[in-house]
DNA sequence: AGCCAGGCCTGCC
DNA sequence: GGCAGGCATGGC
């Protein structure tokens, strides 16, 4: 079977086993933004705490974030660790919303995608895989989003061994045939499926999977 | 108790 | 342009 076949079928195979994971949850295209910067290398759970509280206090807005006193800010998304880096980052990207969006982050659609993620990758504290999940599930950009699971996934499938964000992301853009809808729910399968992917339970996810794809398969 | 989580930046080379 | 080291909390 061709490459371009086997990646088609792993979504496939990944949809029916998933269905519709409904990502990124969020409320608002800001929030997703917040949540993108917050869940950078930590589990989404502790990010869940932070966003409760920042829409406790009805700080998810820009205005709002850019008022508030960063030591605050601070306290307040501490679950997610990291927290003096991110709450720097949450401020440098509102303040971006305010300055070059004229408050509104859709106002990114107006751009073309390269440009957009050019502006966003700009940012201190932005790099591919937010300005990516920014792109996609914020603002509705047809693009994938790459991060460390899908490359350890993909060569585990055997449909390529990247070890390269912009080359793994290629390799989906060029052969990935699906719509909007499917570039979020593919990404959203992935983190799901690795998420419960563990070496010492025979039976997880993944190999149920495997075990499905390559009766399937081959 | 130790390892990991839906990365990114900096400072080296 | 690649790569270690730092950043920090909470769950298992």
């Amino acid at each position: 079977m061709k490459i371009q076949e086997k990646l088609n079928l792993l979504y496939k195979l990944l949809d029916n086993f998933y269905g519709d994971l409904k990502w990124w949850p969020a409320e608002t295209p800001f929030e997703v933004c917040v949540g993108a910067i917050l869940t950078q290398n930590t589990n989404w759970t502790n990010v869940e705490k932070a966003i409760k509280n920042l829409k406790e206090k009805n700080l998810l807005t820009y205005k709002k974030l850019i008022e508030i006193d960063t030591e605050q800010l601070k306290r307040l998304i501490k679950p997610a660790g990291f927290y003096n880096q991110k709450a720097e980052r949450i401020k440098i990207f509102c303040d971006f919303v305010d300055k070059k969006l004229d408050g509104d982050i859709l106002s990114l659609k107006k751009f073309s995608i390269e440009d957009a993620r050019e502006m966003l990758l700009s940012l201190k504290g932005v790099g591919k895989e937010t300005a990516d999940s920014i792109l996609l599930y914020a603002l509705d950009f047809k693009i994938f989003v790459v991060d460390a699971y899908t490359m350890r996934l993909f060569k585990r499938y055997g449909v390529g061994d990247y070890d390269n964000y912009d080359k793994c992301q290629d390799f989906v853009h060029k052969n990935f045939r699906g719509d909007l809808y499917e570039y979020k729910n593919f990404h959203a399968c992935i983190v799901e499926l690795c998420k419960s992917y563990c070496k010492k339970k025979p039976l997880c996810n993944f190999c149920i999977l495997k075990k499905y794809c390559n009766k399937n398969i081959e």
